[in-house]
DNA sequence: CCTACATGAGACATCATAGTCTCATTTAAG
DNA sequence: CTTAAATGAGACTATGATGTCTCATGTAGG
């Protein structure tokens, strides 16, 4: 959508500050969703100036990075392929995914807007195609959804010694840290503890 | 603690003023935490002014505020006999109280400071007690409690028409939420749906 | 090398909120 | 009733954040 006009003159340098200025943003935003714009000039390495000539108003700022995040969410739920993958794997791996991609520390930011009527409907027919599967028995998508979305930020709270953790004595912590909230959720939702056998072993997520 | 003294003036109005006060706050507060103390002092029905001479600084309303909270939950956890008492019966009794006293929706307040070593440590027992008892497998004391303020959170933000919640038609909503919210926390927790049956059944908390 | 754009630094105006103070009025309690 | 405390209303200051502007300097790209 840039690569149009020629005349269109969009210097590589400015392109880059934007990028330093909307990753900071996530980073300083999800620690303290007041942070003044300062805070998030400096982490980014830039003047508080060049924040206001890049996004006329904080708010501005606030909807690019809703955008950003979006996008980011709408390519993970793509890749997990929710709609045709057995569904078990597809939770498997969404959750692999926004953690791989540090996303859900990052939307803890108040930004609902981030997700997006696409981004809930994917999550939705994931979790439909679990009821039918027999994996959890709520038919409510938007419980299924909440349940999720609250288990994921306190599995990613949890600090990475917890006896909860250590417990699962997965390959990696962040293995760890899937299976704990894939089978949290599951149970939380209704699933058997059938499942859970079956649930702790990542390598069903591999392809 | 205050009618000690002779010359202790302290006039029953001021009391009054204090703890209307507090209330707003708790109610103002849990919708935005970053609110002004002007929308406090309207809420409670009083001047800027008079929040200002009550407490020397907002720090100070806050503080006071998570004493406050921390006293009532105290309470609540006393009132449960969490120690004594059945322990699936405690965590039916506990939720009940807080439903009822509508502490969840408040300390969505960023107090964690309401919730003193006191009060984990009383969580962490019926937790125990709930595993001794093998309702549920975890653990991590921890865990569990975070799992139940999270799901406790979820429950309450629920809108009161959602299929999870009819579809439980229990006798009122709020014990449709208590036993949602209980069943929930049982499963993420690794309990089997055969205590799902016994839980839905809110005679059991009857005395 | 040259030109136009991007930036950093800093001054500046504006606005919202916190916190203090005064004074007239109300009201609890002896 | 009388007194002293509590309040409401409002002026006032201080502070911090947002947003605008200018100008000198740096730098990408031709």
């Amino acid at each position: 959508m840039s690569s149009g006009g020629p005349s269109r003159r969009v210097r590589a340098d400015a392109e880059r500050s934007t990028a330093r200025i909307l990753e900071a943003a996530e980073d300083v935003l999800a620690e303290d969703p007041n942070a003044p714009l300062e805070r998030i000039a400096d982490a980014a390495g830039v003047a508080r100036a060049t924040v206001h000539r890049r996004f006329s108003s904080r708010t501005a700022l606030l909807d690019a990075l809703a955008a950003h995040l979006n996008e980011r969410y709408l390519r993970a739920l793509a890749e997990t392929r929710v709609a045709t993958a057995p569904p078990l794997v597809a939770l498997q791996r969404l959750t692999e995914t926004i953690f791989d991609l540090k996303l859900c520390h990052r939307f803890a930011i108040q930004l609902d807007a981030a997700i997006t009527p696409e981004v809930l409907a994917g999550v939705d027919l994931l979790f439909e195609r679990l009821r039918d599967a027999g994996v959890i028995t709520s038919a409510d998508p938007v419980w299924c959804r909440r349940v999720y979305l609250a288990l994921l930020h306190e599995v990613n709270d949890l600090s990475a010694d917890s006896p909860t953790l250590t417990a699962l004595h997965a390959g990696s912590e962040v293995e760890a840290r899937i299976n704990l909230l894939v089978g949290t959720v599951i149970g939380a939702l209704g699933g058997t503890d059938t499942t859970n056998g079956l649930l702790v072993r990542p390598s069903l997520a591999g392809d």
